[in-house]
DNA sequence: ACAAAAGTGTTGTGCGTACACCCATGC
DNA sequence: GCATGGGTGTACGCACAACACTTTTGT
C-alpha cells in the first residue's frame, strides 16, 4: 500500500465535496409499505422530516457509512443494502454543497430496536402518507420506489422484509402492496411455488383465520445453487405491456 | 437562495473528498463494440491505461462534469449519458481518497472528432481485447457492459451507437456485439420492426452487399408518444432462463 | 351452521421459437 | 451465371391469464 500522504499533492489543486448518506429505508407491518424518516436534529431544517443520513468519513466506504447509520438506529447489522443513486446537483443542500449517495434499504420493522429509532427522533409513516421531506429526498424515495418494483420480478429479496418464517398470503399482501395492485392467488402461489425456493414448513400460522396458513422458509441455500448453474429468479407479475404494431393500429 | 457562506459552518465538522467521475465511453465500428481509453497524462500511475475522467467541480454537477468531459475529449455535446455507480472504496485511489461516480455514454465513433481525441492521448480499444486499466476501472467496464445490456432490451438506446441512417442488418449485428451471441435474422427483425419503430426510407445502403439493405430510421417522436400512454420497449431476446421446479428435477 | 380466509385445476390463446428457401444485384 | 448478403412465412409448444369452488376451523 502506498503512503498516501506521499502522493495526495497530485489532486491538491482540486475542490474537495461533502460526502453525505441517505437511506431509503423499508419496512412493512403486515398491511402496508412504511418507510423511516426523522425529524432533523440538526441546522439547517432543524426538525424538519427528512430520511436517515450521515457524512461518509475519511476511512470509510459509502457502504460502511450506510451501514453505520443503520446499525446506530436500527440496531440491525447485516441490513438488505444497495446503492440506489449519486445525488449531486449544485444546490441540492442548502447549506454547502453537498453530494449524496442515496441507499436503499428492506428491514424487518419488528426486528429494529424499537429504543434507538425512538432516540433518534426516528418513525414509521405508511409510504402513502408520507410528509414532506428536505431536499431531494422525495425524489429519493420515488427512485428507491421504481427501484423496488423492479428487484421484486428480479430477485427474491421481498423476505428481508418479513419474519424468517412468513405465509403464502403475507407474501402476496407484501407484494399487493410494492406494486399497488391485486394479484391473483392461484397465479401469484404458482410462480412462487413453481420457483421450488419456498420451504413448506408443515406448521400452521392460525393468526390469520381459522383455517390457518402454511409457513414457509425461504430455501437461501438453493436459491444461490440455481443461480450458479445460470438460473435465475423472475417472476411473471405484473408485466407492462409492450410496444406492437397492432396494439395502436 | 440561501447564501451558502452563511449556513456552511453546520458542515464544518464533517471531512471533505475529492470526487471523480470516469466515462466508460462505448463506440460501434460496424463489427464490434470498442471502449474509448486514454494513456494518462498526470501522476500517479502516469501512462497507465484509464478511462476518461475528471474531477467535480465547486459549480457543476457530476453530470455536467462527465458533459465537460465528453465534449472536452470527443467534440461532442448531447451525449447519451447515464450515470452508473458510485464508487466508494477508501483505497481506490492509489494517490487520495477519492470517490468515483461511473457514468457510460454511447456515441457515434465517427461524429467524434478525431484530432480531440488524439490530442487527448485516447484511442478506441475492442472489448475484447481491452488492456488492463487502473484502479477499479476494469470492475466499472464489467458494470457497464451488464447495464448495457439490460438496458439494451428495455430502452432504445442502441440507436445512439448508429448513425442517423441504418439497416436492419447493421442493428443486428450491433445486438450480437453486445450480448457477444448470435440471433435469428427473423426473430430479430420481426421484434424491431414489430415495434413499430422504425422508419423504411425505401432507399438502399448498396455498401454492404450487392442485392443492398433498406435504411431505417428510428422514430423517436412515436416511441416518446408510445410511452407515454404506458406502452414499453422490451424486446423479447436473450431471455435467461428462469428457476422452475421442474427444470431441476 | 355460518363466516372468513386458505387452498386448489383446467382451459384457451397469444407469444416466442425453430427452421429453410427465394431474391436482387455486382462482378 | 454465380456468389454474396438481404429478405421472407409457417407450424408447434409452452407459458401466462382468466376464472369459481371446496376446505378448514373458530365461534
Amino acid at each position: 500500500m502506498i503512503k498516501q500522504s506521499n502522493q495526495e499533492k497530485f489532486y491538491q489543486e482540486h475542490d474537495r465535496h461533502y460526502v453525505a448518506v441517505d437511506c431509503i429505508i423499508f419496512g412493512f407491518d403486515g398491511n402496508s409499505l412504511k418507510l423511516l424518516i426523522q425529524k432533523r436534529k440538526f441546522e439547517p431544517e432543524l426538525n424538519a422530516f427528512s430520511l436517515m443520513g450521515g457524512f461518509v468519513k475519511n476511512e470509510e466506504s459509502a457502504m460502511d457509512a450506510a451501514n453505520r447509520i443503520l446499525l446506530q438506529l436500527t440496531g440491525l447489522a447485516d441490513v438488505y443494502l444497495e446503492q440506489l443513486y449519486c445525488f449531486t446537483n449544485v444546490n441540492r443542500d442548502s447549506a454547502a454543497r453537498t453530494i449524496s449517495i442515496a441507499y436503499f434499504a428492506l428491514i424487518n420493522i419488528y426486528q429494529s430496536n424499537k429504543l434507538l429509532v425512538e432516540n433518534h427522533g426516528a418513525f414509521w409513516v405508511d409510504l402513502n402518507h408520507c410528509p414532506k421531506l428536505i431536499f431531494d429526498h422525495d425524489a429519493m424515495v420515488q427512485l428507491a420506489l421504481q427501484r423496488l418494483r423492479l428487484k421484486f420480478i428480479t430477485e427474491p429479496i421481498a423476505f428481508n422484509l418479513l419474519s424468517n418464517e412468513f405465509t403464502l398470503p403475507n407474501l402476496q399482501i407484501l407484494y399487493e402492496a410494492v406494486y399497488n395492485r391485486a394479484f391473483d392467488k392461484r397465479l401469484f402461489r404458482r410462480c412462487f411455488l413453481g420457483t421450488g425456493l419456498l420451504i413448506n414448513l408443515n406448521v400452521k400460522d392460525m393468526s390469520g383465520s381459522k383455517k390457518g396458513a402454511f409457513l414457509y422458509q425461504f430455501d437461501h441455500a438453493k436459491y444461490v445453487q440455481l443461480y450458479n448453474i445460470g438460473l435465475y429468479f423472475n417472476l411473471p407479475i405484473d408485466k407492462q405491456p409492450r410496444m406492437k404494431v397492432d396494439k395502436f393500429k
